[in-house]
DNA sequence: ATGGCATTGCAACAATGA
Protein backbone atom coordinates (compact mmCIF):
# COMPACT_ATOMS: atom_id res chain seq x y z
CA UNK A 1 0.00 0.00 0.00
CA UNK A 2 1.35 3.46 -1.22
CA UNK A 3 0.30 5.96 1.39
CA UNK A 4 0.96 9.93 0.53
CA UNK A 5 0.66 13.01 2.16
CA UNK A 6 0.30 16.22 0.11
CA UNK A 7 -0.08 20.25 0.84
CA UNK A 8 -1.67 21.01 -2.66
CA UNK A 9 -1.78 24.87 -1.97
CA UNK A 10 -5.23 25.02 -3.67
CA UNK A 11 -6.94 21.77 -5.19
CA UNK A 12 -8.67 24.35 -8.10
CA UNK A 13 -4.79 25.43 -8.99
CA UNK A 14 -3.08 22.09 -8.55
CA UNK A 15 -6.12 19.97 -10.35
CA UNK A 16 -4.22 19.02 -13.19
CA UNK A 17 -1.31 18.35 -11.66
CA UNK A 18 -2.91 16.22 -8.66
CA UNK A 19 -4.86 14.02 -11.73
CA UNK A 20 -1.85 13.37 -13.47
CA UNK A 21 0.18 12.70 -10.25
CA UNK A 22 -2.16 10.27 -9.27
CA UNK A 23 -2.15 8.50 -12.79
CA UNK A 24 1.47 7.86 -12.42
CA UNK A 25 2.11 7.21 -9.16
CA UNK A 26 -0.89 5.14 -8.28
CA UNK A 27 -0.96 5.46 -4.98
CA UNK A 28 -3.80 3.75 -2.32
CA UNK A 29 -4.64 6.52 -0.16
CA UNK A 30 -3.28 10.12 -0.26
CA UNK A 31 -4.17 12.72 2.64
CA UNK A 32 -4.05 16.24 1.20
CA UNK A 33 -3.81 19.46 2.82
CA UNK A 34 -4.91 23.31 1.68
CA UNK A 35 -7.19 22.48 -0.76
CA UNK A 36 -8.86 25.83 0.18
CA UNK A 37 -12.08 25.06 -0.97
CA UNK A 38 -15.62 24.37 -0.13
CA UNK A 39 -17.25 20.38 -0.23
CA UNK A 40 -19.62 21.32 -3.24
CA UNK A 41 -15.99 22.88 -5.06
CA UNK A 42 -14.10 19.50 -4.50
CA UNK A 43 -13.37 17.79 -7.97
CA UNK A 44 -14.90 15.00 -6.46
CA UNK A 45 -16.08 13.73 -10.11
CA UNK A 46 -12.73 14.05 -11.26
CA UNK A 47 -11.04 11.92 -8.62
CA UNK A 48 -13.60 9.32 -8.75
CA UNK A 49 -12.71 8.90 -12.71
CA UNK A 50 -9.23 7.74 -11.71
CA UNK A 51 -10.78 5.34 -9.06
CA UNK A 52 -10.60 6.78 -6.01
CA UNK A 53 -12.93 7.67 -2.94
CA UNK A 54 -12.87 10.87 -1.37
CA UNK A 55 -13.35 12.03 2.45
CA UNK A 56 -13.92 16.16 2.60
CA UNK A 57 -13.65 18.95 4.68
CA UNK A 58 -13.11 21.78 3.49
CA UNK A 59 -13.82 25.66 3.34
CA UNK A 60 -13.54 28.95 1.34
CA UNK A 61 -10.79 30.19 0.73
CA UNK A 62 -7.97 28.72 3.45
CA UNK A 63 -7.22 25.26 4.75
CA UNK A 64 -8.96 22.35 3.65
CA UNK A 65 -8.29 18.64 4.32
CA UNK A 66 -9.44 15.60 2.58
CA UNK A 67 -8.72 11.67 2.18
CA UNK A 68 -8.41 10.31 -1.49
CA UNK A 69 -8.57 5.73 -0.89
CA UNK A 70 -8.44 3.60 -3.68
CA UNK A 71 -10.67 1.41 -1.56
CA UNK A 72 -13.87 2.61 0.83
CA UNK A 73 -13.12 4.99 3.53
CA UNK A 74 -15.92 4.23 6.36
CA UNK A 75 -16.12 6.14 9.81
CA UNK A 76 -15.26 9.18 8.04
CA UNK A 77 -14.95 11.96 11.60
CA UNK A 78 -14.66 16.06 10.88
CA UNK A 79 -12.76 17.91 12.98
CA UNK A 80 -11.68 16.26 17.27
CA UNK A 81 -15.42 16.29 17.79
CA UNK A 82 -14.44 18.10 21.37
CA UNK A 83 -17.34 20.40 20.88
CA UNK A 84 -15.29 23.62 20.35
CA UNK A 85 -16.34 26.00 17.56
CA UNK A 86 -13.37 26.54 15.44
CA UNK A 87 -14.47 27.28 12.01
CA UNK A 88 -10.60 25.90 10.40
CA UNK A 89 -11.39 22.77 8.43
CA UNK A 90 -8.06 20.95 9.53
CA UNK A 91 -8.76 17.38 10.50
CA UNK A 92 -10.61 14.65 9.20
CA UNK A 93 -10.18 10.91 9.52
CA UNK A 94 -11.89 7.83 8.18
CA UNK A 95 -11.27 4.16 8.07
CA UNK A 96 -9.19 2.35 5.27
CA UNK A 97 -8.76 -1.73 4.92
CA UNK A 98 -8.30 -1.60 8.46
CA UNK A 99 -6.38 1.16 9.44
CA UNK A 100 -7.36 4.72 10.83
CA UNK A 101 -6.00 7.52 8.30
CA UNK A 102 -5.93 11.46 9.62
CA UNK A 103 -5.04 14.15 7.08
CA UNK A 104 -4.23 17.08 9.46
CA UNK A 105 -3.47 20.61 8.51
CA UNK A 106 -1.61 22.38 11.59
CA UNK A 107 -1.57 25.91 12.08
CA UNK A 108 1.50 27.74 10.67
CA UNK A 109 1.29 30.30 13.73
CA UNK A 110 2.84 33.42 12.11
CA UNK A 111 5.22 34.62 14.75
CA UNK A 112 5.83 33.47 18.29
CA UNK A 113 4.52 36.44 19.51
CA UNK A 114 1.49 36.28 17.85
CA UNK A 115 -2.28 35.06 18.26
CA UNK A 116 -1.61 32.60 15.29
CA UNK A 117 0.50 30.84 17.60
CA UNK A 118 -1.50 30.77 20.48
CA UNK A 119 -3.78 29.28 18.26
CA UNK A 120 -1.41 26.72 17.28
CA UNK A 121 -0.33 25.33 20.40
CA UNK A 122 -3.88 25.08 21.83
CA UNK A 123 -4.92 23.43 18.37
CA UNK A 124 -1.71 21.00 18.70
CA UNK A 125 -3.28 20.66 22.71
CA UNK A 126 -6.57 20.11 21.22
CA UNK A 127 -4.92 17.41 18.68
CA UNK A 128 -3.41 15.37 21.79
CA UNK A 129 -6.96 15.17 23.48
CA UNK A 130 -8.22 13.99 20.67
CA UNK A 131 -5.50 11.29 20.13
CA UNK A 132 -6.25 10.32 23.37
CA UNK A 133 -9.76 10.20 23.41
CA UNK A 134 -10.88 8.78 20.26
CA UNK A 135 -7.39 6.66 19.42
CA UNK A 136 -4.58 4.28 20.78
CA UNK A 137 -1.49 3.61 19.94
CA UNK A 138 -2.04 -0.15 19.84
CA UNK A 139 -4.30 0.06 16.58
CA UNK A 140 -3.42 0.95 13.29
CA UNK A 141 -3.15 4.39 12.99
CA UNK A 142 -1.37 6.78 10.56
CA UNK A 143 -1.79 9.95 11.09
CA UNK A 144 -0.17 11.95 7.90
CA UNK A 145 0.03 16.20 6.72
CA UNK A 146 1.68 19.25 6.94
CA UNK A 147 2.54 19.40 10.87
CA UNK A 148 4.16 22.77 10.25
CA UNK A 149 7.40 21.59 12.72
CA UNK A 150 10.63 21.05 11.46
CA UNK A 151 11.63 17.96 14.29
CA UNK A 152 15.51 18.67 14.18
CA UNK A 153 18.27 20.68 12.85
CA UNK A 154 18.76 17.59 10.18
CA UNK A 155 15.15 18.93 8.77
CA UNK A 156 16.47 22.43 8.59
CA UNK A 157 18.16 23.67 5.58
CA UNK A 158 19.70 26.44 7.64
CA UNK A 159 19.00 25.93 11.03
CA UNK A 160 20.30 29.27 12.43
CA UNK A 161 17.92 30.90 10.10
CA UNK A 162 14.74 28.77 11.69
CA UNK A 163 15.89 28.93 14.88
CA UNK A 164 13.26 30.40 16.92
CA UNK A 165 10.43 30.65 14.69
CA UNK A 166 6.92 29.02 14.56
CA UNK A 167 8.67 26.22 12.47
CA UNK A 168 11.07 24.92 15.04
CA UNK A 169 11.78 26.17 18.12
CA UNK A 170 12.07 23.84 21.39
CA UNK A 171 8.12 23.72 22.27
CA UNK A 172 7.83 22.89 18.46
CA UNK A 173 10.24 20.11 18.40
CA UNK A 174 8.63 18.91 21.82
CA UNK A 175 5.20 18.50 19.76
CA UNK A 176 7.06 15.77 17.67
CA UNK A 177 8.60 14.11 20.97
CA UNK A 178 5.44 14.11 22.53
CA UNK A 179 3.86 12.50 19.72
CA UNK A 180 6.64 10.21 19.31
CA UNK A 181 6.05 9.63 23.04
CA UNK A 182 2.30 8.83 22.56
CA UNK A 183 3.28 6.18 20.00
CA UNK A 184 3.52 6.84 16.73
CA UNK A 185 6.67 6.71 14.22
CA UNK A 186 7.83 8.95 11.99
CA UNK A 187 8.34 6.41 8.90
CA UNK A 188 10.01 9.01 6.79
CA UNK A 189 12.78 9.34 9.19
CA UNK A 190 12.94 5.60 9.92
CA UNK A 191 13.69 5.01 6.24
CA UNK A 192 16.26 8.21 5.55
CA UNK A 193 18.14 8.73 8.59
CA UNK A 194 20.58 11.39 6.75
CA UNK A 195 19.88 14.98 7.22
CA UNK A 196 18.95 17.18 4.12
CA UNK A 197 15.60 15.89 3.54
CA UNK A 198 12.89 18.45 2.81
CA UNK A 199 8.90 18.57 1.66
CA UNK A 200 8.71 22.02 1.66
CA UNK A 201 10.66 24.87 -0.01
CA UNK A 202 9.78 28.88 0.02
CA UNK A 203 8.76 30.10 -3.14
CA UNK A 204 11.07 33.38 -2.91
CA UNK A 205 14.26 33.54 -2.67
CA UNK A 206 15.03 30.29 -4.74
CA UNK A 207 13.81 27.86 -2.28
CA UNK A 208 14.02 25.25 -4.00
CA UNK A 209 16.45 25.50 -6.79
CA UNK A 210 18.91 26.23 -3.79
CA UNK A 211 17.31 23.42 -1.70
CA UNK A 212 16.40 25.62 1.34
CA UNK A 213 13.92 23.63 2.32
CA UNK A 214 12.19 22.21 5.96
CA UNK A 215 10.49 18.84 6.65
CA UNK A 216 7.64 19.58 7.92
CA UNK A 217 5.06 17.74 5.95
CA UNK A 218 4.98 13.95 7.98
CA UNK A 219 3.89 10.69 7.93
CA UNK A 220 3.61 9.47 11.89
CA UNK A 221 2.41 5.28 12.46
CA UNK A 222 1.59 2.89 15.48
CA UNK A 223 4.90 0.78 15.75
CA UNK A 224 2.90 -2.51 14.10
CA UNK A 225 2.20 0.14 10.71
CA UNK A 226 5.89 1.45 10.69
CA UNK A 227 7.13 -1.54 10.93
CA UNK A 228 5.71 -2.63 7.66
CA UNK A 229 6.64 0.03 6.51
CA UNK A 230 9.63 -0.97 3.41
CA UNK A 231 10.39 2.38 2.25
CA UNK A 232 9.70 6.04 2.59
CA UNK A 233 10.48 9.73 0.90
CA UNK A 234 9.57 12.68 -0.54
CA UNK A 235 8.73 12.95 -4.67
CA UNK A 236 11.18 16.24 -5.17
CA UNK A 237 10.39 16.28 -8.76
CA UNK A 238 6.83 17.07 -8.11
CA UNK A 239 7.75 20.78 -6.84
CA UNK A 240 9.45 21.01 -10.30
CA UNK A 241 8.11 22.70 -13.36
CA UNK A 242 5.62 24.99 -13.54
CA UNK A 243 2.79 25.80 -11.08
CA UNK A 244 3.76 23.57 -8.73
CA UNK A 245 2.65 23.50 -4.44
CA UNK A 246 5.48 24.75 -2.57
CA UNK A 247 5.41 21.37 -0.64
CA UNK A 248 6.46 18.04 -2.35
CA UNK A 249 4.58 14.99 -1.67
CA UNK A 250 5.88 12.99 0.92
CA UNK A 251 5.12 9.03 0.69
CA UNK A 252 5.42 5.69 2.50
CA UNK A 253 5.24 1.69 1.09
CA UNK A 254 3.55 -0.37 3.68
CA UNK A 255 3.27 -4.27 3.49
CA UNK A 256 -0.56 -3.74 4.63
CA UNK A 257 -3.17 -5.02 4.55
C1' DA B 1 18.66 22.62 -15.17
C1' DT B 2 14.86 22.69 -10.37
C1' DG B 3 14.38 29.63 -11.37
C1' DG B 4 13.71 34.65 -8.80
C1' DC B 5 6.12 34.58 -4.39
C1' DA B 6 1.43 32.24 -4.78
C1' DT B 7 -3.65 32.00 -3.95
C1' DT B 8 -7.99 33.86 -2.77
C1' DG B 9 -11.78 37.10 -2.91
C1' DC B 10 -18.25 41.05 -3.66
C1' DA B 11 -11.91 42.29 -7.19
C1' DA B 12 -8.33 46.66 -4.50
C1' DC B 13 -4.76 45.14 -2.78
C1' DA B 14 -5.12 42.97 1.71
C1' DA B 15 -4.78 38.55 4.16
C1' DT B 16 -2.30 34.48 4.56
C1' DG B 17 1.21 31.23 4.21
C1' DA B 18 6.11 29.17 6.20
Amino acid sequence: MKVVTWNLNSIRAREERLLSWLSRQAPDVVCLQETKVTDEQFPHDAVKELGYHAAVHGQKTYNGVAILSREPIDDIRIGFGDGVDDPQARCICGMIQGARFISVYVPNGDKPESDKYVYKQEWLERLFAYLDKTHAPETPLLISGDFNIAPEPADVAEPDVWRGSVLFNPDMTGVITRLLGWGLEDVVRKHNPEPGLYSWWDYRQLGFPRNKGLRIDHILATPELASRTTSAGVDRDERKGSKPSDHAPVMAELDWP
